[in-house]
DNA sequence: TTGACATGAAACCAAAAGGTTTCTTATAAA
DNA sequence: TTTATAAGAAACCTTTTGGTTTCATGTCAA
């Protein structure tokens, strides 16, 4: 793959690809949780939760605080936003089009 | 909590998590293009492109006019929506977040 | 019709993704 | 101190992903 496509957002789109990422991102919007809590919710075991909030965490999604022996797992929702920013733009665009459209609709445009 | 099933954003999140195929996206958001002209963009076979565009299609993100013996491929910038529609509920979470934060830094209330 | 061109389709491959089990370590609690 | 609990880490397995090469098909142009 070309390698010059350094991309800040790769690592958050790469999270935000998987639905039980996308899942444990819902469950956590609702307060910080540690990885055991998290795990019983789904029907897989703690390590592979445990692998996907290790790549929520490379994306900046996910943040840690250690409590004792509890690791509690807490949103970072911030780091959506590379993403959502570059959804937004295309968004925008999609209005744009739609602008002319009905522009254009209206009638009278010179091209 | 863990129905995967009838997401209907996964295809979209699932063609998003591809830098190559977000530059797709982004080469397509200036004009329509034939499979060809595309893969010429980039270091990789034509055939390597035609399945990202394959992905693509399954998300909904382009949309096909047949010309003659050529594939024009156009951007469906609408389908975005609902990944964007996902991402900016978290955003108004995180806005939240703050806007609680900033309540709270300014003091004097109760609890 | 013949040939060139744009593309689809299939077979194949290496690497990454997503999961498991097993083992170790650190802390809390008895 | 002993035991139970929470979690990290490593090894391993299967499926998916992202790419390739090769070949077949349909259409435009001489």
């Amino acid at each position: 793959m070309p390698p010059h496509l350094s991309d800040p957002c790769q690592p958050v789109f790469r999270a935000l690809a998987d639905p039980t990422r996308r899942a444990i991102i819902s469950m956590l919007s609702r307060g910080p949780r540690p990885v055991g809590d998290i795990a019983a919710a789904f029907e897989m075991t703690r390590p592979a939760v445990a692998k996907h909030l290790a790549i929520l965490k490379e994306g900046g999604l996910i943040k840690v605080d250690i409590k004792g022996r509890e690791r509690i797992n807490r949103l970072n929702p911030a780091a959506l936003k590379s993403a959502a920013d570059w959804l937004n733009y295309f968004d925008r665009f999609w209005d744009d089009r739609l602008e002319q459209l009905k522009q254009a609709v209206e009638g009278d445009q010179s091209s």
